[in-house]
DNA sequence: CCAAGTTCTGGTCAGCCGGACCATAACTTC
DNA sequence: GAAGTTATGGTCCGGCTGACCAGAACTTGG
């Protein structure tokens, strides 16, 4: 809504340079699964403000387009990567002074990505590139702006989707095996799933995972063959893992 | 972030005036329990456009202001309720076109409120009305603006944190009774929960509802008069009822 | 080629939880 | 006092979950 029905001092005429203008940008968190740790795309700011820091994508929303246009159009500038459907809106943050130049609002939006790293490499290497999330949490890097805080909220975002959607399988690639889908429930919620029970979860009820009939080569350590799979229609309703803690006796108790 | 780092558009010098000006506006949807059923907060618009059609409450941004105090500030101002812990901002809009007048993007707020019809009655009460979530739902009563999809909006974050967030405990009073804290379940759902069943998950364990050692009358039909409650401390970190549908057999097939 | 190590995969088993259901208590109105 | 209604406590059984074990299928190293 935009004029306060019963407010006197906005009445019928409507003179846009009476409100506040707001420059409406939108950022967005683009995170990948790198070596069994969840990891941010972050750019090494050129100009000032916060020269020198780093920054978390994005761009101007332009009137003409919206906000989800805004975000497909900036991750494909970004990354070249184009695909809407992996863009999930979390946020908005409007902070007074967030941006010491101006008034500006951000709309943020999470995007999670597979072999982000060939991306990011062929892009300006030394502008670009993907760090751990620990680091950006912990305020080892000191973010520009607010956007620490952002990633912050996105990953929190990510923990809690886990389990009520099917995003577990954006980290992965088209094919995967258990384990690697087993990885990156480790990763993002920081615990230990049993593997058989892990397995057993997934793979008995249909609809989950479908097998391909192929498998992947075992890793440096050896190890049995893993089968390969592909994501079943059941992830577009859901994810059949469910936090640990978020189950346990007592019901969540401390 | 504000400036794309590596867009050769937006070079390092600021001038405001190149970047395309939006007003924000904060909106909210404050849903209440009426007669067991979810009604929301509108106000019927009295200037154009969409003069005498619904609308939620919001209005404009303060540049020196948070998004989260802005609407504050507007609940204060719309209910003369004040309780911040109670607004969660739930999405952002920006469709180009969803204000006729100029470009503005609003940030969505959900409050969820309880003995709000004394409010409402107090207020100017040919401008203000609860209304049932399902007429705007089903279009029966076509919303200004795009607020249509917005409550819908908000209608499907409340169903979804009614699971994983204390917010059951928002609509009934200070303290309550089980069956009304079950009735809550039952309208933002639209499912049936067995007394018995939901009365033993939600007070065995202890730290969800708390004895007052009072009882509440009974209604109109008799029957034995009820434990009073209070909330306990659980509710803060999730909710203990789960959603038939999502525990059901098969996990959800369908 | 054999042994040891690692990972994958299937199986068992006990305990807990959830839904269905019943019975009784405590109030209402008629 | 009888009938109706709601609240509250209890039982019971199927199914799911977590813990755990064992074998299969690969690796590397001798």
């Amino acid at each position: 809504m935009t004029t306060k029905t019963r407010d006197p001092g906005v009445p019928a005429g409507y003179d846009p340079s009476e409100f506040p203008a707001f420059a409406v940008t939108v950022d967005m968190v683009i995170l990948t699964m790198l070596r069994s740790r969840l990891h941010v795309l972050l750019i090494r700011r050129g100009v000032a403000p916060f020269k020198g820091k780093w920054a978390i994508p994005g761009g101007f929303k332009r009137p003409k387009e919206t906000l989800d246009q805004a975000a497909r159009r900036e991750l494909s500038e970004e990354t070249g990567v184009d695909s809407a459907s992996l863009l999930k809106q979390f946020g908005a943050y409007g902070d007074p002074g967030r941006d010491p130049r101006m008034n500006v609002v951000t709309v943020a939006y999470l995007a999670v990505l597979r072999d982000v790293g060939a991306v990011v490499a062929g892009t300006d290497a030394a502008a670009a590139a993907l760090l751990p999330v620990s680091e950006a949490l912990t305020g080892k890097l000191d973010l520009a702006f607010d956007h620490a805080r952002i990633v912050r909220d996105a990953v929190e975002r990510v923990r809690v989707d886990l389990e009520s959607t099917g995003i577990a399988t954006a980290f992965v690639g088209p094919t995967f095996t258990v384990a690697e889908l087993r990885a990156v429930y480790e990763a993002v919620w920081g615990v230990h799933l049993d593997g058989a029970n892990f397995r057993r979860r997934v793979v008995t009820e249909s609809g989950w995972v479908i097998p391909t009939g192929r498998r992947a080569r075992p890793g440096v350590a050896g190890g049995k063959p893993a089968e390969l799979f592909r994501a079943g229609r059941m992830w577009k309703q859901g994810g059949p893992i469910r936090h640990p803690q978020a189950t346990e006796k007592g019901k969540g108790n401390q």
